[in-house]
DNA sequence: CTAAATCTTACACTTAGTGTAAGATTTTCC
DNA sequence: GGAAAATCTTACACTAAGTGTAAGATTTAG
């Protein structure tokens, strides 16, 4: 079962990669409803149907690493041993933000691509958009965690909570950034985080998630 | 200062009314993505230029009201007395539960309504930016009733975990009403709904908005 | 090397949403 | 009561996102 990427799938691959890094350069440079499809498709050097083919939506363009972060979150789950789901989830993000993991780290281009954000309305509805998704499918990794069925309403409570805490301390930590002074974008970030664990840990209480 | 409505108020409510009730019987007779704004309009015998000067997004035929909820937590939180900020919305939400308020009733319209929603992806992602922004209106709120700055993380997270909370409390609702036999509707409520006001309030512990 | 599978492209089409200016109606003010 | 100002509706033209289809090009399999 050697199977080597091939030919038809490298070339798919740059194709892709090209799309989305023109994109990405010329929504930074002139924001998101200020360039077209077409034009992206010109700078490509590509058909405008083939943008669409890797992008069913303008807005994929720039939402293109999503997977990444539920696979550690679903990765961490199943190797929890004998932590309750919670607390394995919130000691993978003490982790992630200890080790500077990639997805945590704060630097130019996260600025730069969340200033791009929220200059577009379309991009800033996305963004919540992909942020109550990413809460959906937490809290379905719970329940399986547990053994319930999917719709329960304490999962969906505790995964919603999560994510609030997570993006409220990230935007945290990207504003203290930006205005230099007060400490380190690590500690804003975790000052946020763990209340918002404090939060979610007492809703929680009695239940098998916690 | 008798200000009467006028005759040209009173034409411009009613075609706003026949525009908002023919598209929303529509929607629900077909589906969001089953009807065209052309078609509304010549239903609604107007132009399709006059669709949009009163809904500037073909979504907002469809959530037109919104103010209502927003108005009314403004006016809990100033009328609160010495109560905490969180503490007199928690009360005004149980006493819209307990006396059984228009906004929190479930019949089979809100059920209907939500079916629609559900089935159209254009809509799920709206009504979801729509919970996020009452959300940073209600941080607002909160930040000015006790006089912090409106970027507030704590204010934030307070008003997003309690928009969580009710937004499941209230799917949780709903179901229980599909669902015939488990209990009332607004018992399902309740449960959810308390859940998540004592992890608000231990999130919050210790600041002056609880 | 040929045939099947797959990707790209060109073309035509629907629909959301915007800009503009002209026609119709209401309000205001003398 | 009537003329002018303000406002609303409408027609028309336009841009851009997104879809469907079928033909051409390229890679893969046998």
């Amino acid at each position: 079962m050697s199977n080597q990427p091939g030919l038809r799938d490298r070339k798919k691959a740059a194709t892709r990669q090209t799309i989305s890094d023109v994109a990405t350069r010329l929504f930074v440079e002139r924001g998101f409803e200020n360039v077209s499809i077409d034009e992206i498709a010109r700078v490509a050097a590509v058909a405008r149907k083939t943008v669409f083919n890797y992008f069913p939506r303008k807005e994929d363009l720039l939402f293109d690493r999503e997977e990444e972060g539920r696979e550690l979150v679903r990765q961490a789950l199943v190797a929890r041993g004998r932590q309750s789901p919670i607390h394995a989830f919130q000691a993978l993000m003490r982790t992630l933000l200890e080790t500077r993991h990639p997805l945590f780290r704060i630097t130019q281009r996260p600025i730069q691509f969340w200033r791009t954000v929220a200059e577009s309305p379309a991009l800033t509805t996305h963004a919540r958009a992909l942020q109550t998704t990413f809460a959906e499918d937490l809290a379905v990794m719970l329940c399986d965690a547990v053994g319930r069925p999917h719709a329960d309403p304490e999962a969906r409570l505790a995964a919603a909570m999560l994510m609030d805490t997570l993006v409220i301390a990230y935007s945290e930590a990207l504003r203290s950034f930006r205005e230099k002074r007060k400490g380190k974008p690590a500690a804003a970030f975790a000052s946020v985080m763990e209340r918002g664990f404090i939060g979610v840990n007492a809703a929680l209480a009695g239940t098998p998630y916690v």
